[in-house]
DNA sequence: CCGGTCGGATACAGGAACGTATTCGATACA
DNA sequence: TGTATCGAATACGTTCCTGTATCCGACCGG
């Protein structure tokens, strides 16, 4: 039964995946190893190998694993809201993406690979993307409740995304600051009304 | 004459530092070494260790020399603006922070290190506070010849950097879309608009 | 119960980068 | 011009990491 083999291989494979995670947040990719990968996810290197072929390849593979998995949780998240309660629909989906430490530092990292490595910018730009377009049409809908026609959708989701980025930074960096993330909130709510006027009732 | 041996100092000091640019901009931070930057530069490791005492320490030598020089770039350029052009006056200041491809590679780089380094996180964190106050000022008062008053300041400062920071990112994925540089334009311009209210004639 | 295959462990050699201790040349000053 | 000093070059030993080639055990099908 093939599947059996692969299922180890699989397990391994994850467990190497996970200990990369870990390890990549606290060295940074470029100062990690191949052997402080192994050593954490408690492998030897001949595993690693037959894994992967290097560690960028790894990287990658779990650049995509995780932020597909974000993707899809952010999804579910946005499924179990309330459409009838549309300004705790707004903040339920602000609140959504979350503003993770380690994840940040790794996928700020992968980003300025991407952008150094012409086949992997258009990787990212695509998930960004499809970051957007999940998000968008909660936002459209709850706007929508509120009485609230969307101008411009592609604008908004844009905007959307790039308050979330850089607003994510500002918090992380002002820990202590409590007053950031109020700020970002706010900010999120005025980019919503900005891009978005009332429906006059026909 | 003291000053003259200095200056022999100073001078591979820089010629090491804008080295350190390229090869970090080309290979990423953690992936550079001390021995590619001094090839670059045209030294030896002598020279580099004569110098800094370690790539970590020339890192936020950069870092800091290059941000302080871009923070008096946005400053002048902004000295320059015509305050009686209101419109055209925004509209300068947000080209004076321009999306540098390299430049933006490195200060990812160098936010995710300071994230994970507690000691150079206040120092990124401060320096993103003088960039927000260098630039304040101007669209306060660029909106204030608009008959338009800022609510808080401090939100629409750090709201101008959050999005900034967060379009760069999506302009330098999707260069060939001139569309991300519109929306870019047109988001600055509605939070512009969303952080202030038409002045009242007193 | 037995051979075959698959996957991780082991072992090896090579190379790359580090940091230091020392040398050598150039520059400043008397 | 001679000399002291400063700064970059050289040379060294060491550590760490890589990638491959091989081995061994476990699980599979028969």
């Amino acid at each position: 039964m093939a599947a059996t083999v692969t299922k180890r291989r699989a397990r391994t494979r994850q467990r190497l995946l996970d200990a990369a995670l870990h390890v990549f947040a606290d060295e940074g990719f470029g100062r990690s190893t191949v052997e402080q990968v192994c050593d954490r996810a408690g492998f030897t290197r001949g595993a690693f190998y037959s894994n992967f072929s290097s560690l960028d390849e790894l990287f990658l593979a779990l650049w995509e694993e995780r932020s597909a998995r974000m993707l899809d949780d952010v999804r579910d998240a946005l499924a179990g809201i309330d459409p009838d309660d549309p300004e705790a629909a707004v903040r339920a989906a602000i609140d959504a993406t979350p503003v993770d430490d380690a994840w940040y530092r790794i996928t700020a990292e992968f980003t300025a690979h991407a952008l150094r490595t012409p086949g992997l910018r258009r990787v990212v730009a695509a998930r960004e993307e499809a970051i957007r377009d999940a998000i968008l049409p909660v936002f459209v809908t709850a706007l929508g409740r509120l009485g609230r026609q969307v101008t411009d959708e592609r604008a908004l989701g844009d905007a959307l995304v790039a308050v979330h980025d850089g607003t994510a930074v500002q918090v992380l960096l002002q820990p202590e600051d409590e007053g950031a993330r109020t700020r970002r909130q706010a900010l999120f709510m005025n980019v919503l009304s900005a891009y978005s006027t009332p429906r006059e009732i026909s």
